[in-house]
DNA sequence: GGCCTCATGAAACAAACTTGCGCGTATTGG
DNA sequence: CCAATACGCGCAAGTTTGTTTCATGAGGCC
């Protein structure tokens, strides 16, 4: 959004390869995976964050760590689809933490969320609060995860060719 | 897995809660965040880090930004659930680079899988690949993310009474 | 061909991370 | 109830890393 798009070159997408999966590693070393000076990498890496490529730099903590240990995937199917509305479903998902992740989809549903919780009371608890007291959810299905296969946020690198 | 769990007080929260949103915040200003010196946060990082609390450090890359604009959901259902065969697509989800993220789950389907490409050609070559070369999958359905509304892997902290 | 722009690398600089040490506090055992 | 131990803290020094400055060379455009 902020910039609508940069041109990226092999060796900016080199660098994300890297930073996305370990972005604590140092750019002297980041530089050398790539044939690049330290100073340039860094130049690169700022220019990526300020286009908005880079869009964090975070820590990921392991929900079964810290007692969240269950992962419940719900699609949710609306009544009105009416921009009003819809926007009001945003923005209280978007403000639940345990709500992760939030997409808004074609097809049979409209809304497919990823909740993280510590136990099944918890979620039932979070059900009557976002869907059975929410006046516009027609129905939702559940699905809970008994296997975290694969979970990340990385995205694929190819040539910089936009879509 | 490495340690079963260590005891997480209320400055490991704080401080997780800091890094879950910018891993590249000082140490010195974690610390004054949360009324630690910078060295005592560094240990705690470092235990967390240890304890694989804290999975990894990230960069998050916008899909957008990179010609990867179309993240698309797919709920597979297979035939035969023998241990064997849902390992074999396990690999083969993790495998490849385009599934984002993969759940085994209850329910009416088996797998979820979150998925990011560039075009729906690549799409439909990837189902090619993954689903209709598969003699173990028998349906899946798709849904196309019209809207990102929310997307991270942030865990909601709260105190640290296990599950 | 000359000028301008841009990105690079080397070096200097500043900031952050890391380690060792002494101290206070909580815990355990007598 | 008191002593010994273990744990984690803060402070300060050393080291690594990140950042800026500057001069050079490549490429595009008159």
């Amino acid at each position: 959004m902020a910039k609508p798009a940069i041109e990226l070159d092999s060796f900016d997408l080199a660098i994300l390869a890297i930073l996305q999966k370990d972005n604590a590693t140092p750019q002297r070393l980041v530089g050398e995976a790539v044939n690049l000076s330290a100073p340039a990498v860094q130049r690169r890496i700022r220019r990526l964050e300020e286009a908005g490529v880079i869009a964090a730099n975070v820590a990921i903590v392991d929900p079964a760590k810290v007692g969240q240990a269950i992962t419940i995937f719900v699609e949710v199917e609306v009544i009105s689809e009416t921009a009003e509305l819809l926007d009001a479903a945003k923005r209280e998902f978007s403000a639940t933490p345990e709500v992760q992740q939030c997409y808004y989809v074609t097809g049979e549903a409209d809304f497919i969320l990823i909740i993280i919780v510590g136990t099944m009371a918890d979620y039932e608890a979070l059900t009557r609060r976002l869907f059975f007291s929410n006046n516009n959810v027609k129905k939702f299905r559940t699905f809970v995860a008994m296997d975290r296969v694969k979970v990340g946020l990385t995205v694929p690198l190819t040539q910089p060719g936009e879509a």
